[in-house]
DNA sequence: TTGAAAGCGCTAACAA
DNA sequence: TTGTTAGCGCTTTCAA
């Protein structure tokens, strides 16, 4: 049933439109890409041919011709964090509106993955990537030599002399550690993900300065990596520390899962004992317990752009940024 | 910058590689594939050249030859759903060993939508399809005329005369209501997820089974989506009623969520008001609070064997039953 | 308005 | 062992 070797052998070519048709070739390749002009009669008997025969243009041929796939990729750390699957899902929306297909895949945050993925798809000739490097500056031989344009979504700063997109997180920051002022805490730390090698990510940055502007006391810092595992982990060396602090900012929807975890195993509520705002505004934020305040970062807004600076024409680097804003929960206090 | 326009062009080519190393385009081709002997010496020079010039082969010239894009397609329902997120990442890894990439699109859980990205997939030449599908019965109309190989994968029952491969839903909620019936609850209530028109699930039919076996009355049933949503109101409904019963079975690990949240919210607890044992075994249930006791699905032994089915040769339709097994964590009363 | 034909880059059968 | 060449299906220029 259904054998692989049979793929090629059933499907209809041009030529059989034509020869059904009455015509030469080259008219079915004008209706169906209507790009000249073509006898109303002669498109009526083509249409009709190519719906007889289920007829598609064969997208091999088509991309040996014309030298696009219409495909893209795209390389995230991991596709199974719900952050990066929403991200590679609303960039599949703002794609297909284009036309193109998105090839996903992993580079389980690692270096060597990630430039294997990498290669991998520029080997399949995608006409463009999208990429969520798990390094600040990734490896990127070949793929300018191999022509192939990289748009570098959701990093942390605008990579040089490359088309960047990604959320302003100084002012995500500040939303989340004035909101939790607002409520008058005073003592105000973090739980920060982080990978190795990393400058400042812009939300530790982004927290000092508010906590400066408003002339308090950094709180404790406390770190892990940005998954629910980190998250708990940080959160456990916290209260093992006993230096708990009455609010919280922490750096991603993932880690707030771990840190509410760990947070009511040791008997701790939220937010009457610590109050807590997240950054991501995914999902997970709205079906937490409590439910979390976050900061949420615009994905379907960075997919569009993203693609619109993959498909544009040539041009100089761009690096777009966009604006998070404050989604109110219960983990707060409010 | 990285012009779109500019991919075609800077790409070396068969022959460019042929010139540098002063050999024929077959020579190369022969010493890329391996399909042929060739001198040592040639090869030698064949490699250098390739290395050089940074050379690959065409995949779009390979695939209109060879009949084969070495790609393969997958379809679920919504790719932000952390079960289809794992299961999906799952198949990329076990096609990659393959040397196959997969394209993944999600129908938002609408018939229609499938049916599109189907149609999508096969425009693009996919060598074959893993289908998550929403319905029992999907529509695969032109997919067989276009003699692409469908597995279904993760579906509820064998579809008959197409591969597919699914895990045992009944023996797995066996061992889920077996559970709870040993930890001594004689009341066992389930909160069963579904989607339109389709025929009772086998966690259900599996549940009823188990009560009957262990001569205990049926619990309550809720229903609702297979999301955290569903679970939620589900679980709010059964608290309203006032017939909350001592133990639950529920059907996902994301309705877990929901009905966690809504049991907790309302102030009861788990294990100590409700034990629950969920399905899936995701990540979800590690970082739940209280850890939920889940009944397991191997998802990589499902991922080899959809790309096995898939990637093998004719043959008659396989159903290929994998089992699911408990993980224990608190949410049962352990 | 239509058709003939070149050529995209590759594989593999066949010839040398 | 190596080279020549047909042809995969398509788009598009050029000529009719």
């Amino acid at each position: 049933m259904s054998p692989l070797s049979s793929s090629a052998a059933s499907r209809a070519t041009r030529s059989d439109v034509a020869k059904l048709a009455g015509v030469s070739p080259a008219v079915v390749s004008y209706v169906v890409n209507g790009t000249k002009r073509v006898g109303a009669e002669a498109e009526e008997r083509v249409r009709d041919a190519v719906a007889k025969l289920g007829y598609r243009a064969n997208p091999s041929a088509r991309a040996l011709r014309l030298g696009s796939t219409e495909m893209l990729g795209m390389v995230t750390p991991t596709t199974t964090n719900p952050y990066f699957a929403q991200l590679a899902h609303e960039v599949e929306v703002a794609a297909a509106k284009r036309g193109f297909m998105v090839i996903n895949s992993s580079s389980d945050s690692s270096v060597v993955t990630e430039r294997n993925q990498l290669e991998q798809l520029a080997g399949r000739l995608v006409d463009g990537i999208f990429l969520c490097s798990t390094v600040f500056e990734p490896d990127l031989r070949n793929l300018d030599i191999a022509g192939i344009p990289i748009v570098m979504l959701n990093n942390r700063a605008g990579i040089p002399s490359r088309d960047s997109v990604g959320v302003d997180l100084l002012h995500g920051a500040h939303l989340a550690v004035e909101h939790l002022a607002e409520h008058g805490y005073d003592e105000i730390g973090i739980v920060m993900g982080g990978t190795a090698g990393d400058a400042e990510d812009g939300r530790e940055a982004g927290w000092r300065e508010s906590l400066e502007r408003l002339s308090l006391a950094p709180g404790p810092i406390a770190r892990g990596l940005f998954t629910p595992g980190g998250g708990y982990q940080a959160m456990q060396r916290l209260i093992r520390s006993g230096a708990v602090p009455r609010s919280l900012f922490v750096s991603s929807d993932q880690m707030s899962r771990g840190v509410l975890k760990a947070t009511l195993e040791a008997g701790l509520k939220v937010p009457e004992d610590v109050a807590i705002v997240s950054f991501d505004g995914s999902i997970d934020a709205a079906y937490s317990w409590p439910t979390l305040t976050t900061v949420a970062q615009p994905l379907a807004e960075m997919a569009e752009a993203a693609v619109d600076a993959l498909l544009s024409p040539p041009h100089d680097p761009v690096h777009r940024v966009v604006e998070a804003h404050l989604v109110v929960g219960r983990s707060c206090g409010c």
